[in-house]
DNA sequence: ACAAGCCTTCAAAGCGCTTTGGATATTTTT
DNA sequence: AAAAATATCCAAAGCGCTTTGAAGGCTTGT
């Protein structure tokens, strides 16, 4: 049998019959033989290959954990589609060069962009180099159009500080990410949003930017709980900083929920899921696994039709009722 | 010029002058060209490629934290060779499957094998299909040889098991991951021998095993805080439960240390990462990212000299003193 | 029974590199 | 100055597929 009738029997072609194509998918299994990528990948000329490129802080070596949740669930729709994940972490000075340096050996047929800035280079830069890409997050400061996938941050956020206000809560902490991340910038302006329609004024101090690890988490917390006039109530922008936050509480002998209220936004990552009746965490919830499928659809669509229009997806996290929110204690 | 001197001067062979060389190098700068990976792979026959197959637990969906950190380890030695990551989740009943397919259509030249368990499947299979891997961790009741990075799981948790027995602990809890991984498996056979040579008698009763995630490491917590003698030391093998057992503690409004005494093992995460002066958790540390780092060594080692044998590392976790474990206090 | 038309199969070209074996230019040796 | 040795470059083959263009085998209509 010929190489072309083989080729064609097992990538669907019409032009083999139904018999035949039987037949040759028999003695495939039988051998275990599967066109071999590499020659299948020169001859077609598509890469079949996704690049992630996960920046990791110079200063702190920190990779974001939600990365993996994310990535669980974009894996799941490349498989379906015959597409393979590389992954390359990446110092972050270095973001644009690898972009540029997979183009370049045609590696990849379209990439995705994590972690967007509220200024963000690569938006640009990809645009330029003309390979298909979804960002995960937006990027306010960017007019270019492009593919992304985003929580309604800014909104959520409204609604997290607005629930604290209702509940009697005036003296209310942030304790956000980065600065110049798009999402901290966006859950800034909510926060801002719902102290300002409620003639809430606060200074700045009430308001940390880090990296959203543990201790960062605590350092900030202790931070505003030695403020002259310390927070009844505090959200934070990550499940892994309230964890911190519960610790520093447990250091000032505070006790969450009762003492200081704290609503945090959560990711439902797979080793922190809030599942209980109760959630542990009044939360902004909304799935990153589940947004890691969504771009992972349209980053697919987006490669399968050059023409299409970059398009942006807007989950909307749902503001989840735990027990770490409750009325401000009496002096 | 001709294909053959670019394609010398740019794989640095001898045969061409250092002068052509220099002039090629740098018209391939000004023009940005790198050699299109895919024909490259196919005329070298390497697919310079490492596959990863993290298995994803189909009942929690759950993907292991740590393997975000060991991934950055060992992304960083792949890129300095010249290697892709391919990353694949799978649900782990598929995993050989996957492995199969990889190897099939050649898409990798080598593949790190994650969380292995006592008894292994996978060694003995990809023994068989004959292409280079490493373990992370071990696999007890497998006698092939393999290369392997592996913590001394044993002897860490035995030292924990001491150090808080020398405090004066005499009910002792082990909070585990799943019973049927090979680390957990040796972390409790540590705990054991610890309580063994200190003729210290417990039932299976101070011992869980579940998935590590925070909500575990809390119901497992609160299940042996309700024992009729509840322990007064927890050893436990994430620092993901570490942080479920403080909010089980909290609950029951014990303080962390100086109620009950916890170690930790800590893989050093880099959004956990208990840099204080004095540590939060006494706790087996040993980074995860360095064992990236180590396996990805190894295995391009074993990838450059199929013949070579196998070789294991053992790295040993210290025991760092925190503030999380005190003596039991007076009843 | 023959031509027209369709279904099925095939031989060969090409994907963009690396590598082999040979040719040419340069230097060294006799 | 000729021969030998070496340094430098090149044309062509080949990696294992997909895809093109064409040929062979069957069916159908007349």
């Amino acid at each position: 049998m010929s190489q072309t009738t083989v080729s064609r029997a097992l990538n669907g072609f019409p032009e083999v019959s139904e018999k035949t194509r039987q037949l040759v998918l028999a003695a495939a299994a039988k051998h275990n033989y599967k066109p071999n990528s590499r020659a299948r990948r020169l001859a077609t000329g598509k890469s079949m290959t996704i690049g992630h490129l996960v920046s990791v802080s110079k200063e702190h070596e920190m990779v974001n954990p939600i990365f993996a949740d994310f990535i669980a669930g974009a894996s799941a729709r490349y498989a379906q589609s015959g597409y393979d994940l590389l992954l390359s972490l990446v110092p972050d000075e270095d973001e644009f060069t690898s972009y540029k340096e997979l183009a370049a050996r045609s590696a990849v047929d379209g990439v995705v962009v994590h972690a967007p800035r509220a200024d963000e280079q690569r938006i640009a830069q990809l645009n330029d180099l003309n390979i298909p890409f979804v960002v995960h997050g937006r990027s306010s400061n960017t007019i270019e159009k492009y593919n992304w996938v985003d929580v309604n941050n800014e909104r959520s956020f409204y609604r997290a500080t607005q629930l604290l206000i209702e509940l009697g809560h005036r003296t209310i902490g942030l304790i956000n990410g980065l600065a110049e991340m798009d999402f901290a910038m966006r859950r800034e302006k909510g926060y801002r949003r719902a102290l300002k329609e409620n003639q809430i004024k606060l200074t700045d101090d009430y308001l940390t930017h880090s990296e959203m690890t543990e201790p960062n988490g605590y350092k900030n917390a202790l931070t505003l709980l030695d403020l002259p006039t310390p927070p009844t109530a505090l959200v934070t922008s990550s499940i892994i900083m309230a964890n911190g936050i519960r610790r520093a509480l447990d250091e000032r002998d505070l006790k969450l929920g009762r003492d200081v209220s704290v609503i945090t936004h959560d990711d439902d990552l797979s080793y922190f899921r809030d599942a209980a009746a109760v959630p542990v965490y009044t939360a902004t919830r909304s799935s990153v696994r589940e947004a890691g499928r969504l771009s992972a659809d349209l980053l697919l669509k987006a490669i399968a039709d050059p023409g299409r229009d970059p398009e942006g997806i807007l989950l909307d996290a749902e503001l989840i009722l735990g027990s770490s929110t409750k009325p401000p204690r009496r002096r």
